[in-house]
DNA sequence: GTCTATATACAGATAGAC
DNA sequence: GTCTATCTGTATATAGAC
């Protein structure tokens, strides 16, 4: 039966709001590249999630690459934003680190598809988008407060590049490979509700802690 | 001038050796899944990079998930076989650690497309092809010497199959985001190197041990 | 600002000669 | 067993009506 009210289930009708329709598109577009990165994200499938058509991406954003851009800069605002929040230098070293993995794995949890975005950038586009702009923002101030932990003995001697590459691992590597691992719990376990989310970030601070602390 | 003779460079000519072929598409094919995942991986450039024509990948192994199917399977058996070279029971818990990450490094410094093409495996295909498999004979491994040190009294207590998670984690996030962290060091460096690799391994295998050693 | 319809390019896959 | 040529589907992107 076809005619206009017929229409198969939109996430909405067309509301003429650009700023609400670029969230929207923003919104799809996020978790469409965090699954398939840019090469794999099909611009038909973000505007069937969206509820607009293909050509408002177009639209909008110019073209694929361009909506990539827009998708990496707000994940990147949001992640800034998320870790300003904790003030390192006004704590201990240890303590700094605790609330750093805190706040990070906090805002993995609202934002969780950063880490497989940011993935995809480093390992499908050699991060010719934004590889530069995340370490400052990520690694550098991780880098800084080991060095400082260092500095005071509470440290270990180590190398504090590696070590703060292998911190974010540790903290990331669980929402980038939930589907390979999820077969270690009981079926039908939700990887990213509550109680799992808290285990998790008890056991990165954890290990993250007591890697670098001085024996 | 066109003619025979002047076909541009491919990586060698038409060697009618039917096994020589297949490995030399699994080489290929494991670069290109490892960069783009079956979504971004091209047949065409596989071709090209095995220096056959695209003919021959279908001709071998059917379409284009069955090379990929093939191209797990190998990785998998390799890893298999690197892992299981090292007796882990016959280990205490800590030197059983410290074995089993410094040989996963080894392998994967032998085999470098693996953490890429697993963890696409996991983002971008659910997981569909191999996590059951991949889980087996890397985690349950990790979470038995997790839980046997625990039982002893030299491990804290933890929740094994985060912690176990972590591990790998920490271990391989270094080699999936190389273009992400390379500038963390000074232009130019190789991430793959004999040096970086060693600084990397002696690093995280300090951080895993460290991390669940009891205080 | 949003849609429908379409142009253009390219990727996966196959047929058939050699 | 390998290649050339090609079919077919599908993806990005655009033109133009409303």
């Amino acid at each position: 039966m076809p005619g206009p009210a017929s229409k198969t289930e939109k996430q909405s009708p067309a509301t003429r709001d650009p700023e609400a329709t670029k969230t929207r598109i923003l919104d799809a577009a996020e978790v469409e590249f965090a699954q398939g990165g840019l090469l794999g994200a099909r611009t038909e499938a973000i505007a069937a999630k969206t509820g607009v058509t293909k050509a408002m991406l177009y639209y909008y954003f110019g073209d694929k690459e361009g909506l990539y851009l827009a998708v990496l800069e707000r994940a990147y605002t949001r992640r800034m934003a998320a870790l300003q929040k904790v003030d390192l230098h006004s704590l201990e070293p240890e303590q700094a680190l605790r609330a750093f993995i805190s706040a990070f794995l906090d805002e993995v949890g609202v934002n969780r598809n950063l880490p497989a975005i940011f993935f995809y950038e480093g390992i499908q586009n050699q991060g010719r988008f934004y590889s530069q702009i995340a370490m400052q923002s990520l690694y550098m101030p991780l880098v800084d407060l080991l060095q400082r932990g260092m500095d005071s003995g509470k440290f270990r001697q180590m190398n504090t590049f590696h070590v703060a590459v292998n911190i974010i691992g540790l903290s990331t590597f669980y929402f980038c490979s939930m589907e390979n691992i999820k077969h270690l719990w009981e079926p039908g376990i939700d990887l990213l509700g509550p109680e799992m989310r808290e285990q998790h970030k008890s056991e990165a601070i954890q290990q993250a802690v007591a890697g670098v602390l001085k024996l």
